[in-house]
DNA sequence: ATGTCTCGGCTCCCGAGA
């Protein structure tokens, strides 16, 4: 099973290149964030049509995550746990039947942060402290599962092309880099670093200042596996060259493969 | 390089967020 991860930075502004990709890197499923879109107004018919199911937690102009599936979604639930007062659509689960058990998909847009530190980036905090939370639950539960989607998490230098200059960024700060950590020290396994060593590797490329041209990438587009997904993966890779079409997104998908 | 893109208000630009 081939899932994906894209923030797609807005699904109108994306309603060509989006389906372009899907059709062409067929995943099974496809984790989106950034939809900014109300549920209602998410174009489901695009995708329905191409076999997809589609599930979304959307709100007006901002954030907003949503999963495409070609297997049935059931148990689809919305909002992390742990912050009835939280308003930001950041949180989609579902699950899918593998070829033998069935699989959890969170799909999340964890908080930018910036300006940090202030209130944007306790929020930030405050919101890994739920997500440590959820996955704690998760693993209890041993029901196999991944965590994927837009971390806005630097996790180690040699993720950025230019690390001096996140020294002081809510994406790459100490304190955001150990809530991550402590993530990955509950068990998960990152996949991509799973598979890929070294520099060099993006997800994400400013718009501004030429940051694609000039390479000036970073990494936070990620996937966490269970132990039991660990055990299934077989491959994970990021495809760059999609940041270089006609109306790109500023990040590009991340995938895996599952023997699943 | 002060370098871009997206969304929405109620639009013919601007602020906010990233």
């Amino acid at each position: 099973m081939k899932i994906a991860t894209f923030n797609i930075n807005g699904i109108k502004a994306r309603i060509e290149a989006l389906p372009a990709w899907l059709d062409e890197a067929t995943p099974d499923v496809a984790i989106l964030q950034e939809i900014k879109s109300v549920d209602e107004a998410f174009p489901a018919e695009i995708f329905e049509e191409r076999g997809y199911n589609v599930a979304t937690h959307g709100q007006k102009s901002f954030n907003g995550v949503a999963i495409l599936s070609k297997r049935p979604l059931e148990d689809v639930t919305r909002g992390l746990p742990g912050d009835d007062s939280d308003e930001q659509a950041r949180w989609i689960e579902a699950t899918v039947m593998g070829d033998t058990h069935p699989l959890r998909l969170c799909g999340l847009y964890l908080p930018n942060g910036n300006p940090a530190p202030g209130p944007k980036y306790d929020y930030k905090l405050a919101w890994m402290e739920r997500l440590l939370k959820r996955a704690e639950t998760l693993l209890a539960e041993e029901t196999p599962f991944l965590m994927a989607g837009d971390y806005n998490i630097i996790p180690q230098a040699e993720d950025a092309a230019k690390p001096d200059s996140w020294r002081d960024d809510a994406l790459f700060r100490l304190e955001s880099r150990t809530a991550f950590r402590k993530l990955i020290n509950l068990g998960l396994t990152e996949a991509f670093r799973a598979r890929t060593q070294g520099p060099g590797h993006y997800s994400f490329w400013d718009y501004q200042a030429g940051a694609w041209n000039r390479n000036n990438g970073i990494r936070i587009d990620h996937f966490l596996l269970c132990p039991q997904v660990a055990d299934m993966l077989q491959d994970c890779q990021i495809d760059m060259e999609v940041r270089g079409r006609d109306k790109p997104s500023d990040h590009v998908p991340v995938w895996v493969e599952l023997a699943a």
